[in-house]
DNA sequence: TGCGCCGCAACGTTGCTGCAATCCTCGTCG
DNA sequence: CGACGAGGATTGCAGCAACGTTGCGGCGCA
């Protein structure tokens, strides 16, 4: 599990990376919005915890940009400001859980759970890379909505590379999960696969291409 | 939106029936845990308002029996005891909030709306693809009012496919959830279904089709 | 007993897929 | 600096597995 603090207060950030450790979570310090921003963008998390008051700006104009990105993320909006309207506003603006400081370490611990406890159900298990949006759950492909209708193996291919979007995935790898381990390949079918794939990607304009590194193998990245 | 009230003042029922009746949502109240039960047995909420102190009980001790009879209805537990610690059990009975009495009623509303943004089971009761309504709590199809008159296992299909619009079902969950998981079937009978269902639905004119992936399996969509 | 759903199998059809031949690209070494 | 080789890209093709369709017989149900 791997949360994403959004916080400017050093103390604050110790003292709950600390506590979360203890619960093998690991979290991730954002001191503004650029860096969260940054952070979401690269790394994939299970939760926000997230303070209002940073250098930046307010912390829920976050909410709306964390909901475009990844919408099943669970947000808990940590504040000084505690009177009800305020609260209010932070629920509906799209937060999770609104939580008055001071608060209880324990508290705040519980709430996580909580929420964690129910959001696995509905986090889309979803990838972006440019325009493409990889559903691994209905382990589909789409670009602008549109439906890419790719048969099976082309469909394992891109799910591999969408998995580790953006590293490197070893040929071996590739042909492992595109194939089974048993079944054997004799030829250079997978590049023919990817080859395909990548017809198909760029006549969509799906905004990705499939990069190909000599004797290691490819990665998925957007395309320039 | 329906919610079920466990609360034995009856004061403090009315006056929440009355502000969640602003917001278009049905109040029904429960006065003990005995009482709670057996509405829940005989109704389908999408939220628990729940008190903890009850003439016949620990209102928690409701918890595990919401859980076991309809698992994803959110809990919001309201409480005199306000502790750190009664808090902290209370979400870790399974409550996904926890609000200490005395509270804004503004702050349970916005708390309701946050937990039922993110409350799959409003995942509507019907869906909508195309001229095609399925219906989910009466198991039955219809286009342009007109109902569809489907032998079990073409509802079956075409109730999988709907319960996941627009996604990829594979073959192997079709199967088990139109078959058993014991049940076998040795032939194609699946194919079968599929294709008399195709027909029925584009003879009503349904405007939808299923629309097939080598090898993956189906998927349910708006025909073209 | 009649009707209709269902599993089954036969057969038609499609289009994915492995293969191989050919072309391309890049790094290396003489 | 140019040629060569290895790894990669592309593409046509043929085989075949997966899918579509249809008819039949059995079984359950009214």
């Amino acid at each position: 599990m791997r949360l994403l603090l959004v916080e400017d207060e050093l103390e604050m950030a110790t003292a709950l990376s600390a506590a979360l450790g203890r619960y093998d979570m690991i979290l991730d310090h954002a001191p503004s919005l650029d860096h969260a921003l940054a952070a979401l963008v690269n790394h994939v998390h299970d939760g926000i915890i997230l303070d209002r008051q940073l250098p930046d700006g307010d912390g829920l104009s976050l909410i709306p940009r964390v909901r475009a990105l990844k919408s099943g993320i669970p947000v808990i909006v940590l504040t000084a400001r505690g009177t009800v309207d305020e609260r209010v506003r932070g629920l509906d603006m799209g937060a999770d859980d609104y939580l008055a400081k001071p608060f209880a370490v324990e508290e705040l611990l519980a709430r996580i759970r909580a929420l964690m406890r129910r959001s696995p159900d509905i986090a889309p298990m979803t990838a972006r890379i440019g325009k493409l949006v990889f559903d691994f759950d209905g382990r589909q492909a789409q670009v602008n909505g549109q439906l890419l209708d790719l048969p099976r193996r082309e469909l394992l291919v891109l799910e591999t590379l969408a998995r580790r979007q953006g590293r490197t995935v070893q040929r071996s790898t590739l042909e492992e999960s595109v194939y089974g381990y048993d079944d054997e390949i004799q030829s250079n079918s997978l590049d023919a696969h990817v080859s395909r794939l990548r017809r198909k990607l760029a006549d969509t304009g799906a905004g990705v291409e499939i990069h190909s590194i000599r004797g290691v193998g490819y990665l998925l990245r957007p395309s320039p």
